[in-house]
DNA sequence: TATCTTAATTTGTATATACAAGCATATTAA
DNA sequence: TTAATATGCTTGTATATACAAATTAAGATA
């Protein structure tokens, strides 16, 4: 393997933020594991308790996902028993069931675990930096155009 | 949506990386549209044009893929004819085909392209500085042990 | 040399995610 | 009030990716 080639990956946007996220969804999985979703699944959910009645389209913004991603997503939780749908015309409502609000102290414990697990090997500055950047990043990016293929609302 | 739950996504590092690296992919996509090929198969065409004879580990190692996914983009890149495989015992040498050589000028076209956008987007020092932070953070998190679960050479 | 172990690769299967198309409701305009 | 359009959501389908298990070959050991 030449140097060239080396270089050329390790300075290369795709390669290293395709990377990171890969290492990284790797220890959220382990540390959200506890709760028996995976880390996006509690993403979902822990919106909905925080917002009952939340839905779908808001959910794809926040989280940046395709509304068809969010749909799945809220099938898994619906089945697992966490969430309800309501629907209200055109607009469905998501709300979390008692079960799914019994589940927010894990996922709050697994959040800080995640958090320090990673400030432990990143070091605590550099870690919530490197977040900080990477949304920053992220939402240029964005607004330079490069959003998802949804011709829904303007956002 | 409350403050609370905007500063918890945007301060999560699985979050933002996971946004960042979507965003980028979608990039990335439409800067390597013109070759044809997603930007995961241009990596491994490209390794292969650089390092006629490496083997799907080396690819494995140096894009830290698992090898079946390394497996099944040689599958996709040997379909279309840019690649060859040669076995030598258990092992296997990738070898461009001239239409995968043939390939490389619109690759680094492409890669330029690439480039060029995010950096003009981010900034030329921010965009590359952003890089570097990314493949640093990423390898300490692997090297605290969060790597990939083949159970292949300790590497 | 026969066997045990380890490494490289592939195959089977599963999940996350996306886009495009379809459907139903809502809104606007005539 | 009907027709046209836009929006929200779901479904069909496809790709990227992973893990676990199967396969094959290599190397080590008895």
């Amino acid at each position: 393997m030449t140097a060239d080639t080396k270089e050329i990956l390790s300075n290369c946007l795709y390669f290293t933020a395709n990377s990171l996220s890969r290492v990284v969804t790797r220890m959220a999985e382990e540390a959200f594991r506890p709760t028996g979703l995976s880390p996006s699944h509690v993403f979902l959910l822990m919106l909905a308790n925080e917002n009952p009645g939340i839905g779908p389209k808001e959910m794809s913004d926040y989280l940046q996902l395709a509304p068809s991603t969010v749909t799945r997503f809220v099938d898994t939780l619906v089945n697992k028993g966490y969430l309800e749908r309501k629907a209200d015309g055109k607009n469905i409502g998501l709300f979390p069931t008692l079960e799914g609000l019994a589940l927010q102290p894990d996922i709050t414990k697994a959040w800080q675990s995640f958090h320090q697990k990673y400030c432990e090997i990143l070091g605590s500055e550099e870690g919530d930096n490197l977040a900080v950047s990477l949304d920053q990043a992220a939402q240029k990016l964005e607004n330079a155009g490069y959003r998802l293929a949804c011709k829904c609302s303007k956002s």
